[in-house]
DNA sequence: TATAAGCTTAGAGTTAGCTCTAAGGTCAAC
DNA sequence: GTTGACCTTAGAGCTAACTCTAAGCTTATA
């Protein structure tokens, strides 16, 4: 039974987070000493481990809550339903992937167009570019 | 002159928005009518148009407050004042880029590893790559 | 003249995921 | 028996960039 400091230590997560984690029904503490405090037992301990490997992995909290009643009972449960997440979440990740080429692409070619030195920025061509709007828009959802 | 609802259908920012901007110090209406209706010259529209246009390229705010300076004043600036900011934004492009990428890659693994299929998830490699934590960590700072 | 569309303001709410504070109780060590 | 580290809670604060609301003027149209 480790007490929140020690599975703080024990997954890197801060005692804050798990707390906040708890509030949030993602991970709990299946004992209380009489004094209040918290005690994980190993099935906890490993409850917040998968919870922090799945955040390391970039999933959301609301994903994680998803992946984590699939977890709980397997065989009521399909593949399908674990793909399905992860399958959403690689999309999501793609389209954000194609907006921050587009941005690297744009600013590169900025980057280039202007000499970068000290004199004044009168004659600046990123500063004119950004003036004359022909730069292609990157954003749709941030 | 343009009252804000023009300004905003000839920018695409809503007026909501421009309101939001002028808050912050970004673009501003040089008239006011007696009831203190905005209205935006030729300049004040241009400005605003510098501010999309930096905004679709994903400049931060603070940014384009930064860009907007030497805007105002490029004699007291330089070529390089200007790369350094875009260069700066590049780099967190590229960061960001790299973290997503992991997050594509380890997504894909997992996904090439699963059935998908419709039985029960009791056998699940996500699941159990999920468990078993041997999956790498692709966040740093969100 | 009445109705609707549009404008004003200050300020609150949204999102996600923490992060921190205050005020106080508990526990082990010296 | 008193430090000092650790624990508890509710709740506020943070970031970024909006987004919306309420309450009340103004302006254009019919
Ligand atoms: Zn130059
Ligand atoms: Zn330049
Ligand atoms: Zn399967
Ligand atoms: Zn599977």
């Amino acid at each position: 039974m480790l007490k929140i400091s020690e599975l703080a230590a024990k997954t890197g997560l801060s005692t804050h987070t798990i707390r906040f984690y708890e509030k949030h029904g993602l991970i709990n503490a299946s004992e209380r000493s009489e004094a209040g405090y918290r005690y994980y037992d190993d099935v906890d301990i490993r409850r917040a481990q998968f919870v922090k490997t799945a955040r390391n992995i970039g999933f959301s909290l609301d994903d994680i809550s998803q992946l984590l009643s699939i977890r709980v009972d397997k065989t009521s449960h399909s593949c399908q339903e674990v793909t399905d997440i992860t399958q959403y979440k690689l999309d999501e990740v793609n389209a954000r992937l194609v907006e921050l080429q587009s941005m690297q692409n744009t600013l590169e070619i900025l980057l280039e167009s202007c000499c970068g030195g000290p004199e004044n920025a009168t004659h600046c061509s990123i500063m004119d570019a950004l003036e004359a709007g022909d730069v292609k828009s990157t954003r749709s959802a941030a």
